[in-house]
DNA sequence: GTCTATATGACGATAGAC
DNA sequence: GTCTATCGTCATATAGAC
């Protein structure tokens, strides 16, 4: 057997299970992220229920794939997005670029929202390496927050901790209210995602020190 | 057959009724609120599950009666607690005191919010009678912010219904937070709910006229 | 109103032929 | 790696005796 073969097993096997995962994702965004099963994955893809055993050990194991994969795919997004915008001068644009990929991201993917963020499945619990990326952007947004601290642009008498939990409570919120209200909205005509802008500006009242928009008054949407 | 016994007979019947939507709530609030199944009520009652059909004619009817219950007390908990308030001259307070209601109420009883709020029963719709309540809170609600923009609290250059918008933001963003992350903590020492004064602070900076609070600066907590 | 018995079907998962 | 066959369990729901 040749390594030419061995490689072309491993990329088809690997197709596979991309293939089941994404029927998963679809099954899941239209049912809910509680409503996976595995005899409509194999329905689906054409093949029999007892095949997916090949590829995974248990439907379980699926969410664990589908956790970690969601956790991946947010976390590249949200590197992507705030990529170099640490370096940024105005604090209500940063929070809003950051907060609109996030938003942006969850809206397009409600079924690993739901996954990520709230307990749909009972008794599913994601293993520590599906988990990882998780703790990745969440330490990876303290610091950002610590960075506008340190440029002065966010105020210092506060723990980042709280300004922290205050931020995620407002996309949070954001999200919450969209999915679960007007899931066919998109990020764009969102009736709760074009809160953000608003929001922003309500948390640099709060939290912010200097910057201009801080006293700026919002308009009417 | 006298009307004294048609009342006792009434009246037991109605027990029963209760008797088997506690238990719904109480193991949906164990499993998720997508975790009903009969057999499990029907076992903790000490019966049989056919015997539930005496009662409820299908599961759906089992959840409409849970929706109308919980959209019910919700909002005879947020009459109580906001009675007399719409005269307060503090935004803030209002809020806060509204708004503590409305939290507080959400994390003792997770079950009910997770069927009121979110999506987690798969194809289950409530019927108009149950969801009347809901539009009878959402409707008082924004009355009360009519209310205080009339008393020149509360910016009249803005739409209430954007200002409503936000507000129901902020308390989806607490309660889906604490929830979802740490659902065992009590609405006096959750770590998200603790927010609350935070964002009614913020709230007020933003929306808000004239009162003092709208100048004060928050401590850490 | 409660029960037994049953219809009907889905589910996750396993065994073993090919 | 796919299949058929099947296990065991659970589910919602109905029929009919008591």
């Amino acid at each position: 057997m040749s390594t030419a073969s061995l490689d072309r097993r491993a990329r088809r096997r690997q197709q596979t299970i991309d293939e089941v995962l994404d029927t998963a994702v679809e099954i899941m965004t239209e049912q809910g992220a509680g409503g996976l099963s595995l005899g409509e994955v194999a329905r689906r893809m054409g093949i029999r229920p007892p095949s997916l055993y090949v590829y995974f050990p248990s439907k379980h194991a699926i969410y664990d794939a589908l956790f970690a994969r969601g956790a991946r795919d947010l976390f590249d997004t949200m590197q992507e997005a705030t990529h170099g915008f640490t370096a940024s001068e105005d604090m209500a644009q940063t929070l809003l670029t950051a907060g609109s990929a996030m938003v942006r991201w969850c809206v397009a993917n409600p079924a690993y929202s739901q996954l990520l963020f709230w307990r749909p499945v009972p008794g599913f619990v994601p293993s520590q390496e599906a988990y990882a990326p998780a703790v990745e952007l969440v330490v990876s947004s303290q610091r950002a927050l610590t960075d506008l601290q340190e440029q002065g642009l966010l105020r210092t008498d506060i723990p980042v901790d709280q300004v922290f939990r205050d931020w995620t409570i407002v996309i949070a919120g954001i999200t919450s209210q969209q999915l679960s209200n007007a899931p066919d909205e998109t990020f764009e005509d969102g009736r709760f995602t074009s809160a953000l802008p608003d929001l922003v500006e309500m948390f640099c009242r709060m939290y912010g020190t200097r910057s201009p928009a801080a006293t700026a008054r919002p308009t009417s949407t």
